[in-house]
DNA sequence: ATCTTAATTTCGGCA
DNA sequence: TGCCGAAGTTAAGAT
């Protein structure tokens, strides 16, 4: 990984065409060959990028160029597509580099999947007297989240979100319609639980006779946990 | 701006739970309180990162961190929120202080928007003798992308996606079925215009009656053009 | 390899 | 400020 501290502007052209006028930034140049210009704000993500794979040549300014004052240009060129990256360098006030060596990478924990799992552990939030059909009930057009019959024995799809949006109405309205014409489950309603559910997507829900849930994350992992805490 | 190269372990709880095992990384702690812990490989996404506004204070090691070799502990904490990212160091290899500035940031250009504008302009692509009743037609729902009257003087709405996917077919169908109870406009038809459309989104599109264009971005922007180029 | 779906999404626009 | 939709989305999981 090489670190540089450079005075640069940076052009961009692919997809879109984009420019970043002479500033001040930090250039990340990785071993797998990409490339970030990153900002000293802004999220984690760079003003501007190169994945990977990737080719980094080194030209001379044109005589415009170092006319007004351009060092050196990079140009950073995608191998697969014809993106390209040109990195002006006007002054370069640190360049270091270091070995780094493959990353174990990142152990995740407490995502939709589990949500899942501890949503068919406890249905009652969704019916009292629920019994689970199955989860990731397979259709031909996906799986729905959870399958289920209320306590009257009655079919129940539940299609789960972390954040309850009008793609997921729409998604569970498909599900629907498909499990409806099965006459071993007919008549299937649904139910649309999410940790918190938009005002639009409530809206399209009611009006397709869909129930909303708002699930507590904290509290239903309370419920049902034993899963170690960091600190 | 300051970047260390240092051995670490981190651990992250928030909206979920994971962590990083023992390895050398980049930690990039900038000006606005943000801190992003990279490797030498993947994409411009961190391994980890606190957004800020957040805090960050070196604690001493507890003893059993002590015995394993952790020297320090960093602990960012997000202000806002009760996010924690909690760094175990190891060892510091590199550590290099700079003031970056703000940045200009950056000049974007050719996306959805300039697409709109395109086909706004060059209407006979969707049908000869086409007229424009106007771009981001507002409804209830949203904004129709462009709303428009044939050659024979029919209304067409048309919705505009560099990727044409099933959620902009639903989308259309949404603006359609309220664009046909309004008697000035009815009967509208729907055209899905995008520089891909992927078949289940064709599939879908065509079974509803809505008609699907796929367009030409170079092309389109060759005819009405005189934007300039990077290179 | 391709496609679908989630993301600690981030980011910008507009009411 | 909050909501909504796009993104050079990226990234992970399933087919």
């Amino acid at each position: 990984m090489r670190l540089i501290i450079a005075e640069c502007s940076v052009d961009y052209a692919g997809r879109l065409s984009a420019h970043l006028p002479r500033a001040l930034r930090l250039l990340v140049l990785k071993a797998d060959g990409s490339v970030l210009v990153h900002s000293d704000s802004g999220s984690y993500k760079p003003l501007n990028w190169m994945n990977p794979p990737c080719v980094v040549s080194v030209l001379e300014p044109s005589e415009e160029q170092a006319s007004v004052g351009v060092a050196e240009v990079w140009q950073v060129q995608q191998v697969k597509t014809d993106d390209v990256l040109m990195i002006s360098i006007f002054a370069v006030l640190s360049d270091i580099s270091h070995e780094l060596g493959d990353d174990p990478g990142l152990i995740k924990d407490g995502v939709e999947k589990h949500l899942q799992e501890l949503l068919a552990d406890q249905l009652h939030l969704v019916h009292e007297g629920a019994s689970l059909i199955r989860r990731e009930y397979f259709t031909a057009i996906g799986p729905v989240d959870i399958l289920m019959r209320d306590g009257a024995g009655a079919t129940v799809a539940v299609e789960l979100k972390r954040r309850g949006d009008i793609d997921g109405v729409e998604q569970l309205t498909r599900y629907l319609e498909l499990l409806n014409r099965d006459p071993l489950l007919s008549p299937v309603r649904g139910v649309f639980a999410a940790q918190e559910i938009k005002p639009q997507a409530r809206k399209l829900a009611e009006d397709r006779g869909i129930e909303c849930l708002v699930l507590d994350y904290d509290s239903m992992r309370g419920i049902d946990d034993g899963r170690p805490r960091l600190f």
